[in-house]
DNA sequence: GTCTATACGTGGATAGAC
DNA sequence: GTCTATCCACGTATAGAC
């Protein structure tokens, strides 16, 4: 286990523990004994609690999200190049489809009312940001909006797939499959 | 709200539940307040308590997943008619995209260690049953494996970005399109 | 078959010593 | 900044009346 020497080291295995665990199924024991902190140590951080621990979790996720999958969308590489940016930065994201609940944990349960806005800013903003793109390249609108749903259904499927199948063979291959898909659609 | 008068009503209900919130996220209050019943009444049906019922619901949803999604493809019908079939049971069982949340409750904190073979198992038996036919259609074994993988995905897909953007309409347009992928990809 | 009452553990959270 | 000790609310589960 790494060991936690800094306030990032600390958010970093909270990441790992409610994804794990969940919201609801990770409880303070839990969360000691995996941070190595007594609960009171918790509190010092996190003054809020476990709602306060979840937030500083779910802001990091944004934050990569943002700077590994939807930066490399707003660059001035060329369309090709942009795409394949954006499916290496899934790839780190989600750890070559092992670590797929990043989502999940905060879509079900207790936190779903909290986080459900965020989340869906977060997945139109990422069907926005390619629909631009998929147009500069001359496509029409409506192929644009069915392409980019297409692209974004089937990474988030696959990591489903992945997860349920315990295959994670078949992320790498479903990534490549996306791109295969854009090339025929669009390049060609 | 639908008044309970069998158990397959009480199961029903508690589908909903546990849905709703989250195996770890549903308490006893909470299941004896939607159901109606007292925590001891609920006892007297599951003796095993929350365990017992989160089995109840497992068990009910794999009878509907076999019965809606998995035995249409084990019919004597044309291929076309399988895959038609399959797509409306899979529009049944997740109506319309608004209760994508069935496998998520078992896959996630508590019962993840419980379910996750059996879930497993039935992703790839739904593989598989995939592959086997497209097969039949002519189909060499990896392509049958690939395209069988981008069905599943882009169904499971579709589920994820619904649910993130509240956009149901979305997963009715991604169950065409995987009738469009099929057909270009097998009966052309 | 459903209820009320109750037992007992674990949950989240805080006070105060070091 | 971390700990031990402690608080109270809520969790699961059961006993026994109706």
């Amino acid at each position: 286990m790494v060991k936690i020497v800094s306030y990032k080291d600390l958010v970093d295995k909270l990441t790992d523990i409610f994804c794990e665990y969940g919201y609801d199924g990770t409880s303070l024991t839990i969360l000691s004994q995996n941070t190595g902190l007594g609960r009171a140590s918790l509190y010092y951080h996190f003054p809020g609690g476990k709602e306060e621990m979840a937030n500083a979790v779910y802001e990091k996720i944004t934050r990569d999200f943002t700077k590994l999958v939807l930066s490399p969308l707003a660059t001035d590489h060329n369309f090709p190049t942009k795409i394949k940016n954006m499916l290496e930065g899934i790839n780190l994201f989600y750890n070559n489809g092992q670590r797929s609940c990043l989502l999940d944990v905060f879509a079900i349960g207790s936190t779903k009312n909290i986080f459900n806005t965020q989340i869906k800013n977060a997945a139109l903003y990422w069907k926005d940001s390619l629909v631009k793109i998929i147009k500069d390249e001359g496509i029409d609108n409506n192929r644009a909006i069915l392409l980019s749903e297409e692209i974004i259904i089937s990474i988030e499927g696959a990591l489903v797939f992945a997860r349920a199948t315990g295959d994670f063979e078949s992320f790498n291959r479903a990534l490549e499959n996306v791109l295969l898909t854009i090339t025929k659609n669009i390049l060609d």
